[in-house]
Order: C-alpha cells, then sequence, then structure tokens
DNA sequence: TAACATCCATACGACATCGTATGGATCGAG
DNA sequence: CTCGATCCATACGATGTCGTATGGATGTTA
C-alpha cells in the first residue's frame, strides 16, 4: 500500500493525501475500522432480516461470500495479519464472531453439539478456501460448491 | 523478502549473498522450485508408501498438513501468489496435482462420482483453512478438527 | 613461492518511498 | 474587496533497499 501510487489512483498529490490523513498508518486503521464494522453490521443486518430458516440464512451467507469483490478484501486481510499482529486480532475478533454465528445457525436445526462443531467448521473451511478452488475449474467447480453446501445443510447426517 | 536482512540471519554481508545469488529475484525463483518439487516429491512418496488403504493415506495428509512449519510455508506462497502471476500459475499447479490425488484417494472407496468430488472439495478447504481455525481455540478446535475428518472419511454419508 | 580460484566484506551509486515544508487556488464571511 | 479557511501541488530531506565495484582472506596448484 504506497501512498503515491493511491493518490495517482484517486487523482491527487501526496500532499493531497497528507491533508486528509495524518499517517500513512491511520489511512491503514481506517481502513480495517470501516472493514470491521461493515462486516460485522452484514451479519446483524443478516440475523434481522432472516429470523425464521437457518438453512436460508446459511444458503445466503455461501452466496454472500461468493462474491469475488469481498472475497478479495478478505483475502487481504487474511495476507496482512500474518505480517502484523494487530490485524490478526482483529481477524481473529471477526473468525470468532462468523464461527460463532454459522454455529448457532447450525444449532438450530442440529441436535448433537459434535455435529454443530463439524458442520460449522467445515462450513468456514469452505467459505474461506472456496474462492481458490473456484479459481481452478470455473462453472463445474461452482456446482460442486453447491453441493457441499447441500449436504452441509442436509438433515441426517452420517 | 529483504536481502540484507536474509544476510544478517545467515552471518554473512550482501556481497556473501551476490556472490552466491545472481539476483534476488533468482533466489526467489529457487526457492519456488525447490519448494514445488518437494510438495510434488512428498505426495509421490506417500502414494508409494501407502498403497493399501486409503483412508490411512488421507488421514496421514491431514496430519501432515497440520504441522505448522509446511502451513507457515504454504500460507507463504498463497500470499505471495496474489501478487505474482507466475507464482499463482505454480501454486495452480499443486494445487491441482494435490486436488487430483485427493479426489483419486477418495474415488477408491466413494462410488458417486459426486461424492468424490463434494467430499474432496471438503477436505482440501479443510486443509486450508485448519490452520487459522486451530489458531484460534487450540486444544478444543484439534478435537472437532479430528471429527471432521472422520466423518469425511466414513461409509455412508447422506 | 607465485599465481590463480573461491568466497566474502566494505563502500558506494541508483532508486523508491515516507513524511514535511511551503506556496497556491478556491470559496465564503464580514 | 479583503481575509481567513479549506484543500491541494511541488519540492525537498531522510531513510531503506537493491545491485555493483573493489579489495581482502583463504586455500589450491604449478
Amino acid at each position: 500500500m504506497r501512498v503515491e501510487a493511491l493518490a495517482v489512483c484517486l487523482r491527487v498529490s501526496k500532499g493531497g493525501f497528507y491533508w486528509h490523513f495524518t499517517d500513512r498508518q491511520a489511512l491503514l486503521e481506517e481502513m480495517l475500522d470501516t472493514w470491521e464494522k461493515a462486516v460485522t453490521r452484514d451479519i446483524v443486518a443478516r440475523i434481522d432480516s432472516q429470523p425464521g430458516d437457518p438453512r436460508a440464512t446459511l444458503q445466503q451467507l455461501f452466496e454472500l461470500t461468493s462474491s469475488a469483490d469481498g472475497l478479495a478484501v478478505e483475502w487481504a486481510v487474511r495476507d496482512w495479519s500474518r505480517r502484523d499482529s494487530a490485524v490478526a486480532e482483529r481477524l481473529h475478533r471477526v473468525d470468532n464472531r462468523r464461527l460463532g454465528h454459522v454455529r448457532s445457525l447450525f444449532g438450530q436445526f442440529c441436535a448433537d453439539e459434535n455435529d454443530v462443531e463439524v458442520r460449522s467448521m467445515l462450513a468456514y473451511s469452505l467459505f474461506i478456501g472456496s474462492d481458490f478452488i473456484t479459481a481452478q475449474h470455473g462453472d463445474k467447480t461452482r456446482q460442486v460448491l453447491q453441493l457441499a453446501v447441500d449436504r452441509l445443510l442436509s438433515g441426517s447426517w452420517d
């Protein structure tokens, strides 16, 4: 994240950038703040909008995370967290919140506690791993992805 | 990957580095070469050593990728591939090879083709996603990880 | 011993990037 | 119209990093 390159993209000069942001670090922290709030806000909004069927909510979550735009940011933050412990802490918060959300959704139609844990872990891993897998094969893998989601949402398992 | 920092870690100077490597890029490409060969060689060795039970082989693959050492390299390459298309191409080759390997192993005890695809995708996603998930909770999540692997390897599913 | 190869250290130039200093343009208020 | 505030451009210093140039230390061979 270079300041000069950003300034060129925004059609301003470096001086313009440093008028709005005291520091390069200030921009980065603001970015993380808005990202964390956006992700959290999306989750809350989705909980409120779909209080009824947990399966439909999970299906929507999968479709939401399949958008290439959000996935790029997701991976950028994940990369970034490997080098900055403060970012890693934020990401941990977000992961825990989202995983807890997924867990509560599975808990609404899965009786066994271990079943809930296993499904949540597989689902969240699929969230994270689906993009570079779909990047490999394209269309056919997208169908397989839907099949995997269907299986994760199926009633009786094993 | 800074040359000076590497030289300090190796107790040599920059001049020493540039004696062994013509360029910084040369080191990076050698690193990628050895990484790609190592990963490929490991896969082949594992195929040859365990020709019998595909479930045991898959279980061993999960345990192998759970080693923190290999996962760090895995993620480093994955991060790197987001910025360098040449690295992305190498990673695609490795992913395809490994995913094909997993697919062939599941195919040895799963009749349905879609079943093989779904299990392979879930398993490979779990490969990739398991480390940052285990990084969250520690011990308890490791048990859930084993439960998920058991379910992926179970005979009848759904 | 003398010359050569190997391996490495130091010093330097070239370049990119961060952040600052300074000046300029535009606009609203008195 | 003048003055201050807001917003931005240009120029510059400081720093870090890559790669090179040059010399030195050590071992090997004729």
